[in-house]
RNA sequence: GGGGGCGUGGUGUAGUUGGCCUAACACGCGGCCCUGUCAAGGCCGAGACCGCGGGUUCGAAACCCGUCGCUCCCGCCA
């Protein structure tokens, strides 16, 4: 070993011994006599002191280095003189005095400051990533993260559960999301597909009778990347048989809530966590993970509109809509040009507009004052509970549309009034999401979910005659703002399964060459079984405040996919592409080829 | 596929109603001084044709057009 000790644990018990540190020079303070270096391992920050005086030859090794070089000190940990503790460090009682030192590798000087946590541009710290990585806020985040897995793992271990790896090289789905291909080099012209989750897998370990299965699994979908979407991310994937709903439901908000305890003790949580229905959350929210954070929910106002002969409103409920308003606090003096943008977003989300009431001391100014009587406008503002000072903001059209435009302006506003408190988790469960969502594209019916999720037993009588209605034993776990996961109690009968694959317009043939093996693994005695699949990247950049969950991974894609470090995706040897009977056909080329553009 | 934001020494920013910019500040970097600092301090110094290309103008970091890169969002994410 090149050290005794670690950066992180000397402390005045230690004073009197000879200890050997290693790591990297973190800051160096060159007093001409003494030199000070904080010298860093991943345990912590130790001041290592080199004394010409003393020792010479090391304090000739301590002029040289620079930072970020990797050296090794010998010397005795002293008590430092009294008043020049450091209480910010662990090891701010003492330091080693260096009585031998070797660089054990110069560094060229860093392309962005490692010793603080200034913002720098991501490409560069995508580029190198294994020094973004030795900043604190990336150590933090990884210990974090992995705190989080391991309590995890143990958490499940203790209650039955295994964890059980399936395979990376699996079969195409090309319901659902983009999959990633992998050629066969054994079977010319076919692919194996990278999993966009182990779902078909850990269902038949449910038929397997492993009845408590989990896996920290890697999912792939090929898609545009967002902030809270990496084309690799990280589950926690579990399945548990003979279980409904509730069961799931509680184990995982009893984990998260001993998870949020034991490793984020500092934040604050509300327990129980709230359950909404799919249709309350769109309903009070607009959005079917609403940040829980804060309130200004959206209030339904067609009633009072119903008398109304303002024709925004008159129109938009004769053609069967409705209005709905918010109360936002403190923006009645928003500027014509505020308000313009407020409009705009709900204009993006497809409604026609919005009516503004700024609520003023010297009374209601909205440019539809004229168009309503002043009873009509003081129920809106009592309905929605304005005080002098607020905006209320109203949108009227079809409820989807209602929805969206305010539930947008209820985040929007939501982020830039800064309403939520960012010490909290506003967990919540929205159930009861609708079995199938209307494709009017293909002119069919998609899984809202995906295609092994289980009907409501209540609603199965509408899967002939209304599947729009029918809703389904899936749900989401949602956090300030984030699906932090989503699930289901699946379907375990081999002819309800082909009946629900044939609403999706899956026909006989492509059920058998597909799903197969699920159809037929039914007709082995397959348990009642669900499960869900936290995302830890999402779940744990909520813990460390972060944005972005690439500060998370340790070594994610930029917003085109490319990991800007190892430069993938790249060109390959002509030979690899014959070995897997390949060959390119360029998009500029595709032209002369007589084929379409992607 | 579409929309917004950003791009100025190594890093982070200022400058952006065209002229005082021969581009400023902090950190970093190099040298010298300095024996208790810990964001050490003091002095000196190097380092940017303002992402790239074109245009407007007497004059462009700034305005216009194009382009590239990064980023956020919409579409997409069973």
């Amino acid at each position: 070993m090149y050290k005794s000790k670690t950066c992180g644990e000397l402390t005045a018990r230690d004073v009197g011994k000879t200890v050997t540190l290693a790591g990297w020079v973190h800051r160096r303070r060159d007093h001409g006599g003494l030199i000070f270096i904080d010298l860093r391992d991943r345990f912590g920050l130790t001041q290592v002191v080199f004394n010409p005086q003393t020792a010479p030859d090391a304090h000739r090794v301590g002029s040289d280095v620079r930072n970020e070089y990797v050296i090794q000190v010998t010397g005795v940990v002293e008590k430092r003189p009294a008043g020049q503790e450091n209480h910010a460090l662990a090891t701010g009682e003492i330091d080693v005095h260096v009585t031998a030192a070797q660089i054990l590798n110069a560094a060229r000087v860093p392309p962005f400051v490692i010793n603080k946590n200034e913002d720098v541009d991501d490409a560069l710290r995508l580029t190198y990533r294994y020094l973004d990585l030795r900043r604190e806020r990336m150590l933090k985040n990884l210990t974090l993260r992995h705190r989080v897995v391991k309590f995890m793992r143990d958490w499940l271990d203790a209650r039955g559960f295994i964890e059980i790896e399936t395979p990376i090289l699996t079969k195409s789905t090309p319901e659902g999301a983009r999959d990633y291909l992998v050629p066969s080099r054994v079977h010319p012209g076919k692919f194996y597909a990278l999993p966009q989750s182990p779902q078909q897998f850990k269902q038949l370990l449910m038929v397997a009778g492993y009845e408590r299965y989990f896996q920290i699994a890697r999912c792939m979908r090929d898609e545009d990347l967002r902030a809270d979407r990496q084309p690799e991310f990280t589950q926690l994937d579990l399945e548990m048989a003979f279980v409904e709903q509730d069961d799931v439901l509680n184990l995982v908000e009893e984990l998260f809530t001993a998870l949020v305890k034991q490793v984020a003790p500092e934040r604050t949580m509300q327990t129980p966590w709230r359950k909404f229905t799919y249709d309350e959350v769109l309903d009070k929210y607009g959005s079917d993970k609403p940040d829980l954070r804060f309130g200004m929910e959206l209030t339904n106002v067609s009633d009072i509109a119903a008398n109304s002969q303002f024709a925004v409103f008159k129109n938009a409920l004769a053609a069967g809509g409705q209005v709905k308003g918010i109360c936002v606090p403190g923006c009645a003096d928003y500027s014509r040009r505020e308000t313009d943008e407020l409009i705009e977003i709900a204009k993006a989300k497809g409604a026609k507009g919005a009516v503004t009431m700024a609520l003023r001391a010297d009374g209601i100014h909205s440019p539809a004052s004229k168009h309503l009587t002043p009873e009509e406008q003081n129920a809106y503002v009592e309905r929605l509970g304005g005080q002098v000072g607020d905006l209320l903001l109203f949108v009227a059209d079809q409820p989807k549309v209602v929805g969206d435009a305010l539930g947008a302006l209820r985040k929007e506003l939501g982020a830039r009034l800064k309403l939520a408190d960012p010490n909290a988790l506003a967990f919540a469960w929205v159930v009861d999401f609708p079995m199938f969502e209307w494709n009017a594209e293909e002119a069919r019916w998609d899984a809202a979910h995906h295609p092994f999720t289980s009907p409501k037993p209540s609603d199965m009588h509408l899967l002939d005659t209304d599947p729009g209605a029918v809703r389904a034993n899936s749900y989401d776990m949602v956090c300030n703002g984030y699906e932090l996961a989503s699930g289901s109690i699946r379907i375990h009968s081999r002819e309800l399964q082909a009946k629900i694959f044939s609403l999706l317009n899956i026909d006989e043939e492509r059920q058998r060459a597909r799903f197969g093996h699920m159809l037929e693994a039914f007709e082995f005695g397959a348990p009642p079984h669900g499960g869900m699949a936290p995302g830890i990247d999402r779940f744990v950049a909520i813990l460390a405040s972060e944005d972005n969950i690439r500060d998370v991974i340790a070594f994610p894609k930029n917003q085109w996919a490319q990991d800007l470090m190892m430069h993938a995706p790249s060109d390959v040897d002509a030979d690899q592409l014959q070995l897997l009977h390949l060959q390119i056909v360029h998009p500029e080329s595709q032209a002369q080829y007589g084929l379409d553009k992607p």
